[in-house]
Order: C-alpha cells, then sequence, then structure tokens
DNA sequence: AGTTACAAACAGGCTTGACGGTTTGTTTTT
DNA sequence: AAAAACAAACCGTCAAGCCTGTTTGTAACT
C-alpha cells in the first residue's frame, strides 16, 4: 500500500533502439521486476484483506481489485485461490521470521533482556499479526492444504524463538528440558492473550499478566535451586 | 444423527380421546414440543458441522441435510443464517457453563483440587468445545453480530470460573488483584495451549506445561503444607 | 519469434433468502 | 364431543448474487 511499484521507475537498457517517447510514464522493467512487483502487491494485499475480512470472506475479486491488477493477472501468478492463501501464509510467516532473527541479534549482542523480549512478543501477539495468523491457524483445522502449508513454518517459527531463549536462560543449558518447556508456556500464555484480545478490552488485565509471568519466569534462572542434571 | 426424535413417542395426556390408530408411529406431540425438538436437533447439528466443516464453510443447506429438516423448516425456526449461528454459539456456551458449574459443586464439596481442576479444564480446552469456539471467536473479530453474541456469554463463563478459582485459592482473599491475574493467565495459557494443538502433535510437552504451571501456581498459596478447608 | 505478463469475458456451481402450498396441532363454535 | 376455523410447523422451488477457474485475446519483454 505504501511503495507503488510505479515509484521506482528503472528504464535501464533498452535492447532496442527507438521509442524514447514511452519512457515518461511507462518505467520499462525486466519481466522478472514486473513479476516480482506484482506478487508482492498482491501477498501483502491479500494478508490486509485477511486481516480486515476474515480469511473465508477474502474473495479473489477482492483480492485483484485491492491490489489494483485484473483477475486474470491474478490467477496467472497463482492459479487458484487456494495456492494464493497459502503462499500468502508463507510470506507473512517467512517476514514475521527474519524480523524474529533481527530480535535474536539483539539478545545476543546484550541489547534486550528477558523484560524487554516478553514485551516486544506481545506486541506482537497482540498486534496484525497474530490476528491474521489466526485466520490461518483456524483454519488450518478443517483445510489440510492451509496445514500443509502452516506446519514447516510454524516450526521455523518456533526454531528460531528457541534460539533466542537459549540465549535468555543461559544458565538451564543443562535442563534443556525445562527450558524447552518454559519458552513454549511462554508462547502459549501469549497466544492465549491474543485470542481473548480479540472479544475482551482490558489492556491493563493484560499487562499484570505479563508481569505475574515474568516474576513466575524470573525463579527459573538463578539461584534457588541447582538443576539437575537430566 | 443418532437420535431421531421419533424414537421418543410421547403419547401422554390426550386432551381429547380417540384416534389410537396413530400412536403407532406419529408420536403426536404439542407444537411446543415439535419446536424444542427441532430446534434442539438444528443447533446441535450446526456445532457438529462447524467443528467439522469449519464455520465459514457450513452452508444453511449442510444444517438443514444433517439435521434431517427441510431448509423450510430451518429457516422457519432461524430466519437468516447469522441468527442461526447466534444461536448455536449461546446454546453451545451456555451447555459449557452448566457443566462448568457442576465442577465448581465438587469443588466446593471437596472432590477436587487444583490439579484435577487444570486436568479437567486442559481436557476441555483440547477437545471440541474449544475448537468450535475458536470457529467463533475468530468470525467474531470480523463479524460484529457474531461478536455481540459472543461476548456476553463469555463472560458469563469467565464469572463462573472466578467463582471456582476464589474456592481454590482461598488464602488470597486479600489480594484479590493477584487471584484474578492468576486466573485469567491460566486461562491465557490454556487456549493457547489449545491453539496449538491444532498443529502440533506433542501431548506430552502439554503435559509437561500444565506440570511447570501447576508448580508455579503452588508458589502462590504461601503455605504449602496447610490450607484449612474450615 | 517466442515467452511471459496482463486483461476481459464466460460458464458452472454454490449459497442465500423469499414464496406458495401442505400438514399438524390448537382453539372456538355448535 | 364433533366440526370448523385458525395458527404454527414444515416442505419444495425459485431467482438473484457471488465466487471460482477457464479461455481467449493483447501488450510487454527477451
Amino acid at each position: 500500500m505504501t511503495d507503488q511499484d510505479g515509484a521506482a521507475p528503472r528504464g535501464a537498457g533498452h535492447t532496442r533502439a527507438g521509442n524514447d517517447n514511452e519512457t515518461a510514464d511507462r518505467p520499462r522493467r525486466t519481466q522478472a521486476q514486473r513479476s516480482h512487483a506484482t506478487q508482492q502487491k498482491i501477498l501483502t494485499v491479500t494478508t490486509q484483506l485477511v486481516l480486515s475480512k476474515g480469511l473465508r470472506d477474502t474473495s479473489t475479486v477482492d483480492v485483484a481489485e485491492a491490489a489494483d491488477v485484473s483477475r486474470g493477472a491474478l490467477l496467472h501468478h497463482y492459479p487458484s485461490r487456494q495456492v494464493l492463501m497459502q503462499e500468502a501464509l508463507r510470506h507473512l510467516l517467512n517476514r514475521e521470521i527474519t524480523e524474529i532473527k533481527a530480535l535474536a541479534g539483539a539478545i545476543r549482542a546484550g541489547d534486550m533482556d528477558l523484560d524487554g523480549f516478553l514485551t516486544e512478543m506481545w506486541a506482537r501477539f497482540s498486534g496484525p499479526m497474530f490476528m491474521i495468523t489466526m485466520e490461518f491457524l483456524t483454519a488450518a483445522r478443517t483445510d489440510p492444504a492451509i496445514r500443509e502449508a502452516l506446519i514447516p513454518v510454524a516450526l521455523d517459527y518456533n526454531h528460531q524463538l528457541d534460539e533466542i531463549w537459549e540465549n535468555l536462560f543461559p544458565d538451564l543449558s543443562g535442563a534443556s528440558g525445562t527450558r524447552r518447556i518454559a519458552l513454549n508456556a511462554t508462547l502459549c500464555l501469549l497466544r492465549g492473550m491474543g485470542t481473548q484480545s480479540v472479544w475482551r478490552d482490558d489492556p491493563q488485565l493484560f499487562l499484570d499478566m505479563l508481569e505475574f509471568w515474568k516474576t513466575s519466569l524470573g525463579n527459573l534462572a538463578p539461584d534457588p535451586s541447582k538443576e539437575a542434571p537430566q
């Protein structure tokens, strides 16, 4: 929505001479550029529509109109609605994974602690990304195609968080089971809070829960007991 | 599906004598009985279809066929698809609330402790009821009608759990804030676990998370040894 | 020239709500 | 108590709208 592809006119190598008159409004991009720009636009618009209208109420007509391409063009790049939605999901989660990787970098560099990490994660789980994910997740329960597309990226996502968690709780290196459990419990809490926020408008309660959880986790790391080797 | 209403022939009070010949195959119910039976059947079948096909993929034709009534009859009782789904949601959650009340009774009677309660709740949040609820919850985000139907019953549901919680943590009577937060965090954890179970098949992990959380909650009650149920 | 990106029109299927007609139960009249 | 009038439950069909995927055609790029 923000970046119109027409705003990047790179009228590079004309193999063929002549027709300079078209350079004004027709940027003359390569095929790959055209394809990529169109596809990005379509996928972005698709996730936005899923956010605003819901997955099942987003038709290919809606997507084509919002992306300002013809339905023919849409079907050219994504031969069926199913493929379109699968790709939109992968696009969304892969983008999210790269952002999570940035977080991991900050934590490794010592620029972020557990508190900041949880705050950041809550911002994500109460934001648009999670809501879109929930649309797909709900659909995945009864739609095998969505489910198949969801599982690998979700596993990748969780794996990234696992690495982050390892840096946040180095003390638990022996009890990897406990760390895995604590991470997953934390994520489930966030997910549950995210779903609650759909119908419940009580930001303070959510912050309190986060604080409550942080103190619970705080008891994990430090001294109070030596963790058993296995 | 399993029970045909014709299997319960209650040819009770004939105000009018005569016509015994019809009692064999025509039970002769009152209007109210007919209505009630049909409506119950429709609502039950609707929730079952939402569970198996998803909310948006459940058409009124599906419901009519599965409930073994004509579409005309369906539209007579529920004048639009929207109303049907709203009523199905209320039906579902109200039934759930009565079951929760039974749990509350068991806890008041001392027949159930925190551990048992959490196990029971996890059984619910990983079962069909929660999955159906998730369908409606997801729809509620973008569908105001569903949202309006959801909020009051959800509040009622939470209120019932609040009373249960009060009996489970009598020691925290002073810090009602903490208790409320702990309850909601617990529910959010369960909800998150429920959503995870859609695509993740690792029962042991879920049990471990539950155990993890139980110990965390155990630290809440100041005195782990003695809690006097007067 | 040949491939790729895009556009527009079309056919088929599905869904929803409306409508007229039929059966079943209830009330009123005699 | 029987008949008649009424109301509610129920059934089958219909038109309109939407969505999907295909097909045929045009412009752009290599």
